[in-house]
DNA sequence: CTGAAAGCGCTTACAG
DNA sequence: CTGAAAGCGCTTACAG
């Protein structure tokens, strides 16, 4: 038998015909691992198989056995957008914990839109995914009682929703810790680039650090808390709103490095110095805050992690074993930004 | 029939069940377009069955169609990694096209890793994908001659391979485009922060900025060249070793944007002045690019379109049809970087 | 216009 | 230890 580089690939009933055997046995055999033979087969006879199938370089139709087995091994991902670093960190978690135990990632971009969300989550499901991982779940969102409901396996990851398993950053910690630092440092007078309203990231983020803020002693009147989109754009136009506002900040907060950014862009547009006149300070530590010509103080959440932990968390759901919400701890990198 | 809640999922059978008919009449009408009835059934019959597959929310079993149709509408995309947000952006593009024309796309992370590509390949291959979009293509790499030999369907995308289909930016165009600003800005001392050399998107940016550079008069030793990784820490680390190394240039020309923004941070540790004491240049012209601090000038190219271009490109082999790589126009966007 | 049959490539009880 | 059969959910010639 010829290595196979024809058009139709080899079969379970090629090899069955080949060694002169029948099709089940083959199967049998290349569905035990090795060690155990488990009755399925002679030791001669399966190792004879195995060897033919790995000189022919056999691979069995993934199709054909999902039909049978009633399982795809394929777990469905959907996040806002994979260009959002954040999320391709997570996913690059995901893909290697799912191939550890044998699945594989199929990943969706939603937009952070409601709809596309919806149809996208169908599309998985008309695929047959085994489970899903909802990476953009909207704290009003309506899709996930309905998936619930429908039995479907899944598991939320980076944002959470009360009643719902996820894996996510503590991120309500993430918040204090930031509160802690720059009240230590002497900063009286401060803003929150919150996000989006609708994603618990942003909302437990600024939670933490208000609550911890007025605990503090602190006074932090809600028209310092300005919304905004996470990425650059958004966090120089919060920025900007808040320095448009009337006296300027010593210190600024932005839930998300990029927006950060877009701040420190803001402050220099006004002639003001990053770190000097006015401190600011991230949330994630991707791989940019440390490099930027002025190193941004940063939250560091376990970005890869919290995928990983969200693969391990659906498997015990498609297993139907009871699970836990998981939340990580983070630590603060005090950078140049905020020293 | 109620809708379908259970575990089991609504079959042709069952349709066919109801609505008292044969399941191969209900497969004929559900596969036709809608307004040609094409001879599939009686208008009538046609209508009732589709009138009950929406009611019910059929959604026909894609593996059981893969195993009957031999096509699984999967279309496998090898990437380095998606947390380069270049990559995320022509993955974006690609989701998006493969969607219009009724596939779905199924991404992977290599790593820029040789034994890591060839086993995502393989992966993909075993998920029997009707093709792929090989986006980490090494200049030196000989998986893709075994591609071909095997018949698979594939195009590259953003790296070029001579002998191979690819959809890239016309990353030559865009070194001189880089060499003609750098030029008319008087530059005479520049160095390139080059990236990595088994890429052609390195190498191309690099050899179209040296030739124009050369061809304008300009001089430009060999060890003004500095191979570097792509990402931010790469980019300080190059421009460390280029101001280490004697004689500051004028100005700095990284082949991408996260490059130029390590060599920023190096700039200033150095006590330069980015755009006064020396200029930077960077590539891709990334969302981040305009939004710094000190807005960065960049040569756009096309990500989106790239990736959707890749997808044309990877239909019409798929077809059998003759295909012609496909270079997109880059832009130059001048900022303060380099104003 | 519709039905009946075969078969895609597997897995899995069931015999023997 | 191995074989034979049934069936997962489709599609597609082939009849009539």
């Amino acid at each position: 038998m010829e290595k196979n580089t024809s058009e139709r690939a080899v079969t379970l009933k090629d090899l069955a015909k080949e060694l002169g055997i029948h099709p089940s046995t083959v199967s049998r055999v290349l569905h035990s691992d090795p060690d155990s033979a488990r009755g399925a087969a002679s030791e001669a006879t399966a190792q004879r198989i195995r060897e033919l199938a790995a000189e022919v370089g056999y691979s069995p139709d993934p199709q054909a056995t999902s039909l049978r087995t009633r399982r795809t091994q394929l777990l469905g991902v959907v996040v806002p957008r994979l260009s959002d670093l954040v999320l391709a960190i997570m996913y690059e978690g995901i893909e290697e914990a799912a191939a550890r135990i044998g699945y594989s990632a199929f990943v969706t971009n939603s937009r952070d839109d409601v709809d596309e969300q919806r149809r996208k989550v169908e599309m998985m499901l008309a695929r047959r995914v085994d489970g899903l991982i909802i990476g953009d779940s909207h704290l009003d969102g309506d899709v996930l009682p309905d998936l619930r409901h429908r039995a479907v396996p899944f598991v939320l990851m980076n944002r959470r929703h009360p009643g719902f398993p996820s894996s996510t950053c503590d991120d309500t910690r993430g918040g204090e810790l930031v509160a802690e630092h720059l009240w230590d440092k002497g900063h009286r007078r401060v803003c929150v680039i919150a996000g989006e309203p609708y994603a618990s990231t942003a909302v437990d983020r600024t939670a933490g650090f208000v609550d911890r803020w007025r605990a503090l002693g602190g006074d932090i009147p809600d028209d310092s808390i300005v919304w905004s989109r996470f990425d650059t754009q958004g966090g120089r136009e919060a920025a900007e709103r808040i320095l448009a506002a009337g006296t300027a900040p010593t210190a600024l907060f932005a839930v998300n490095d990029f927006a950060a950014i877009g701040a420190m862009g803001a402050l220099r547009t006004h002639g003001m110095a990053v770190g000097a006149d006015c401190a600011v300070v991230g949330y994630n530590d991707t791989s940019l805050a440390a490099e930027l010509p002025i190193p941004l103080s940063s939250v560091r959440s376990p970005m890869a992690e919290i995928g990983r932990s969200a693969v391990r968390l659906l498997q015990r759901v498609i297993r139907g074993e009871p699970v836990e919400s998981v939340r990580l701890a983070p630590t603060l990198q005090v950078r140049e930004s905020s020293a």
